[in-house]
DNA sequence: TCGAATATAGTTCGAGGCGAACTATACAGG
DNA sequence: CCTGTATAGTTCGCCTCGAACTATATTCGA
């Protein structure tokens, strides 16, 4: 087991804590379980789940098991380090600020019509809603080999993300009728 | 003026997007019109206030300006390159999804108590909301040499961030009660 | 049963993002 | 004039990210 030191990434404990739930797990397995829960929360570019795994291996925090033929699969497992480390994290009161990122409020800044771009995000935000709410029915007749009973934390966050699509699109509604909400001066 | 080709990212617009509203601002002076504006919606750690404007300075797309004595502060400005990459950036319809990253979240999935996490959000976004409405206040009377009429689109932006502060407040006190709401689906 | 087309799975790579840590200038008060 | 603190600017290296690519598996028609 190598000990190469690493710096733990917020990135790191969300591999190792989809490991935790589904042990033994490919990196496509767990770019497909992220898709369907953390994505909302922390999107990860499906590269992550190759790169990151490898890195977390050999510093110790994971056990590599790789198939001789075929997609030569490496498949992963949390070591103890692993544990305590994701255990001694989520244990940690705080985190830092969450954050929101959207290139077209960014344009509305700049200049574009907000309009438009907020009807965009209305649009977008139904989609996952929809989306997220086709999961949470999956989810309680278990799911890839997972117990419903496995789920506690997990299907929080399902709620969670539904409650915050219902959010967007409610908020983006109330801003279209006119999104000058009363500072319009009757200038002109 | 170089013209080293460079990758234009959502980051150098928002850079390009401030010295459209303030020509020959320092990073520094950057660095604060972003924190009172478009944080909200394109988080931007400080450094790069003083590293993009160089590298899209080295591009053309920024002209700059340094003075001799003192801090040896560099002043940025558009050039017409800029001033049009810009513009063509934000008339183009359709962005990229928008992205929700919280770390507490992600430990919520990993198994912490959700309750402890959610008043955390809860009270972190209250304190965003008095501060931008401080500074939808300040607005008005213009803002560091900026006249009101300058900022219709920050306007909108700040109006923005106001709400969605707002609507996450509401959202997480909704979920705090108990946080497995029923999946109160009307399908029956 | 071959092989073309498509779907699935895995990898490489380099530019860009990011924060810790640091240096340097300005300014206020004793 | 010195010292402390606030303000301003920089360096550096690890991590992030996505485009582009390779490789394996499967399907389906001839």
């Amino acid at each position: 087991m190598e000990r190469k030191p690493i710096r733990l990434t917020t990135t790191s404990y969300a591999v190792m804590s989809l490991l935790e739930l589904c042990d033994g797990a490919t990196p496509y397995e767990l770019k497909q379980m992220l898709e369907q829960s953390i994505q909302n929360f922390w999107p990860v570019p499906h590269t992550t789940f190759y790169e990151e795994p490898a890195r977390l291996a050999a510093a110790g925090y994971l056990s590599a098991d790789q198939e001789q033929t075929g997609r030569r699969r490496k498949r992963y497992s949390l070591t103890d380090a692993g544990r305590d480390a994701l255990r001694a994290w989520a244990n940690a009161p705080g985190s830092p600020p969450s954050q929101y990122r959207d290139e077209a409020m960014l344009k509305v800044f700049a200049g574009a019509d907000p309009q438009a771009a907020f009807r965009g995000r209305i649009d977008w935000h139904r989609t996952k809603l929809a989306e997220l709410e086709g999961y949470l029915a999956g989810l309680k007749e278990g799911w890839d080999g997972l117990r419903t009973d496995q789920w506690r934390g997990p299907e929080a966050t399902v709620h969670g993300g539904i409650a915050y699509h219902r959010a967007m699109v409610e908020t983006f509604e109330r801003l279209l009728p006119g999104d000058q909400p009363e500072t319009s001066s009757p200038s002109g």
